[in-house]
DNA sequence: TAGAAAAGTTAATACCAATCACAGTATGGA
DNA sequence: TCCATACTGTGATTGGTATTAACTTTTCTA
């Protein structure tokens, strides 16, 4: 009945040669036919314009016949959420990959991130926008290693960057408690030899980046008339600066916080 | 036939006292029950839950009905778009106003904007994500100046912060084509006397601050065990800083930007 | 080859937005 | 006071959606 049962039924050979069979073949092409069409309408229309009955249309199904393969709606998008997670991880991996200064590594990184959101704006919505029970706080299982892809592959950008000055102190880890989280996140990392300014910086780039490219999406930033490409890059250099330079000026508690 | 013919219609005296006539007052009665019913269903299910059906249904009225208020679905969005934006300004002014330190201030500003977005999640979704056509790019000549306000507000908190380094040079300036378009849109603005510097800050906290709170309401901070309240303060501090230290460290263009 | 599992069908329920023709009602002017 | 007009509301209808149930056909397997 629920989800898992019906991917569980698929793969009932344990030991045998991994040869599918025929039927199992069938299954697997729809599957992926209905998850490709459904894309299309996302990107066409974005997530609220999946339509089963559209799906089932173009393909001459009976629109009951979709239920064989997703137990709902929810399911479906659930399944587009996972499969976007990894693309744009795909992205961020292969901008990623090292070569040249680590300045020009991350860089490539970044604008990665915000060229395939401009290019694919819909998923990047996807993933991004959940709206209280879209199908995005499904299956946290498999969307948060998803997820992670991509932080990883940041993370692995950004280490070479900070180079001698990873140990060193950095602003916004000033409280021991948001240093304790770090560590204990770390440890559950695939990078658990990363020191806790790297994964610092990787939250404050995650964060950072999507402010703008989320603001850039939703045409926030059309009113001001300012190139979202020239603030994105000026956001990307300050984090190459604070990577770069342990702690940017001495100074106590930056502000007194406590409001 | 549009949208604001049925607006118009309602204010046809033009130099009399403005004493609405009896089905003036009944008639912007049902408009903020319309308007109430739907923002309680964005509340508890997010844009995608209002239902002119459901709504008809709790005033007892025929569903047809509610199309004397408002064209379409879209229009009624449109219109609650631009009361929560008003909405989410009239808190930022509220916490912006003079008192304390410039510090104390602007964390008030900065805490307002998170505190406004944690209570109301799915209004704050509702202006910040628009899913290609969801009502939020229809009636820009609404919504521009609404959202104006709460930048004007940041902006307001954020200069005396920077006070005598406002004319500074400022990181992340360094691109004179940034400085140009932020120099325009300053004329623009109600706050015209401002420097290039405070704007520029204005664009990075709500850029910044947005991405912390946009990625802790889609639950993407959680996998990470950070509490996204101190990596939200971190931001805060390192605006703070960066409003109050000029130029941090003498360094040449920060990477070399050109991928 | 017969039985079982899978895949697909039709039909039905229950929503939803939107439109139209029509009826009742309040308003403002003659 | 009366009436034309504009406003407000209703019922019926159209066409779209997700989802389920019962049934049939296809396909695999023992």
């Amino acid at each position: 009945m629920s989800r898992q049962s019906q991917s569980e039924r698929v793969t009932q050979m344990v030991a045998g040669e991994a040869r599918p069979s025929r039927r199992e073949q069938r299954r697997e092409q729809t599957l992926q036919e209905i998850k490709a069409l459904a894309m299309e309408q996302i990107a066409a229309g974005g997530p609220d314009a999946v339509s089963l009955n559209g799906i089932a249309r173009t393909m001459a199904m009976s629109p009951a016949a979709i239920y064989r393969y997703f137990d709902n709606r929810d399911a479906l998008l659930a399944d587009l959420v996972v499969e976007v997670y990894d693309a744009l991880a795909d992205e961020i991996e292969a901008a990623g990959r090292p070569f040249g200064t680590p300045v020009r590594r991350f860089t490539a990184v970044a604008q990665a991130c915000r060229s395939w959101a401009l290019e694919h704006p819909n998923a990047y919505r996807l993933i991004f926008q959940t709206t209280s029970g879209s199908g995005q706080d499904l299956a946290p299982d498999r969307t948060i290693p998803a997820a992670s892809r991509s932080m990883v592959a940041l993370l692995s950008a950004l280490a070479p960057l900070a180079g001698a000055a990873a140990d060193g102190p950095a602003q916004g880890l000033d409280d021991h408690r948001l240093v304790d989280q770090i560590r204990a996140w770390a440890a559950r990392t695939a990078l658990p030899d990363l020191p806790p300014r790297v994964l610092a910086l990787g939250l404050f780039c995650w964060t950072r980046l999507h402010g703008v490219i989320s603001l850039e999406l939703g045409h926030h930033l059309t009113s001001t008339g300012v190139d979202p490409a020239l603030l994105y890059q000026a956001e990307v250099d300050g984090l190459i600066h604070q990577a770069q330079h342990p702690h940017p000026g001495e100074l106590g508690p930056p502000g007194d916080s406590r409001a």
